[in-house]
DNA sequence: GTTCGGTGAGTGAGTAATTACTCACCAAAA
DNA sequence: TTTTGGTGAGTAATTACTCACTCACCGAAC
């Protein structure tokens, strides 16, 4: 994007050139997707000749897939709701998930770019969604089985629960960053009502009125 | 695909062809998105020369605007779960839902097509959005506000409430269809749970364990 | 301080293949 | 004969990718 060292030197460092490559790519390939973005407007966007983007990646699918593993998995979250997890505070272990999702989930690139690459049936795709998503559904299905064995939940599948609420999240930031759906609450308050109606629909204590058919 | 009249006579009918053409086009734009596919593969893939295509459609574009202004609104499920509804059976009304999105919402390239047309950023895409999908939002959010009004759900804002439960059904079909994530539960299952999840943390009566916070 | 050669950053001008789209033309019905 | 379904062989533009080449910089010999 901006040139480094303007008057003093004209060239970048490899690495420097690389990271800017990646990043301006990435943000391309998240607007248009694999194929709807070309070399050339890549090279053009990060401020260098195509020539020289091949010289960095040896094809543009190798970019591509350079992008896809550069984003790391969110472990720090998952540190942070532990201790919350330690303490059985159901309410902030699912405020922190859902606000983490929600306010801060902040990258809007990595949503399209982890629906792209799946719609597009990349090789990546696969451990992009794991490291981006999956991680979330297996930490948050064991929470929520030990909390059923423990008496404090009712005996949902925990695997059910966890994509159940993950969902609602997900489905929240996709009709808004995708659709375009325009908001008609704050953030904050869309936290809180998703997580009420997940712990009402799961705590334990007093089921509501609950007619079991079949 | 499949020639009509082999032998007797070797032309279709335009309006068979140009059905024809959008099918087998339907299906390839679902699967590998606009710019991915060429105009020579649905060419091939429809048995006929790119040539025709266009004399049936201008442009790619327009065969593209086609397939997405063909795909009608869901109507006759609403009106179905109207019988319900009027019943105030909120079981049903949900689990008939939720039982279309899951079991029935048969065709697997609807999604796949909403989900490139709105990345893609097509014109078309937020109508097609709004046929396919957000009608069920208002209906829902609709009876929920409702069902509040007559004290049978708790507070909760019902378009949140709504989208809430279709973002559970859509993000499962999501995790299934395009993130290839193995099913471990039947979709009989998989409906029966959603919903007692959904009514436990919406009905009236008996709030479980409520700390509100702030 | 100047010169010199080596190295890595960087590019203009290609290439062959693919793209959406066209046109002159044909053949079978009507 | 006219109309309609259908095509082979294009075209200009765009695609990912390559290659011969220049330029800036730096350390060291002069």
């Amino acid at each position: 994007m901006t040139k480094r060292r303007p008057k003093t030197s004209r060239k970048a460092s490899g690495q420097e050139r690389q990271a800017g490559i990646i990043a301006t790519a990435a943000s391309l390939f998240a607007a248009r997707g694999f194929t709807g973005t070309t070399t050339r407007e890549i090279a053009k966007a990060a401020c260098c000749s195509e020539a020289l983007v091949f010289k960095h990646f040896p094809t543009k699918r190798a970019l591509y897939a350079a992008i896809l593993a550069e984003k790391v998995p969110l472990t720090e979250l998952l540190t942070a709701v532990e201790d919350a997890a330690k303490k059985r505070d159901d309410r902030l272990v699912f405020t922190m998930l859902a606000s983490h999702r929600i306010r801060r989930g902040a990258d809007p690139t990595l949503l399209r770019l982890l629906l792209f690459s799946a719609l597009e049936g990349h090789e990546l795709s696969n451990m992009f969604f794991k490291n981006q998503h999956r991680i979330f559904y297996d930490y948050l299905a064991g929470y929520i089985e030990q909390r059923i064995r423990e008496g404090a939940f009712r005996r949902v599948d925990p695997l059910l629960a966890a994509r159940s609420f993950m969902g609602m999240l997900a489905h929240h930031r996709l009709l808004h960053e995708i659709f375009r759906v325009p908001a008609h609450r704050s953030p904050e308050d869309c936290v809180e009502s998703y997580v009420n109606l997940f712990l009402d629909g799961v705590q334990a204590g007093t089921p509501a009125t609950r007619k079991t058919r079949s």
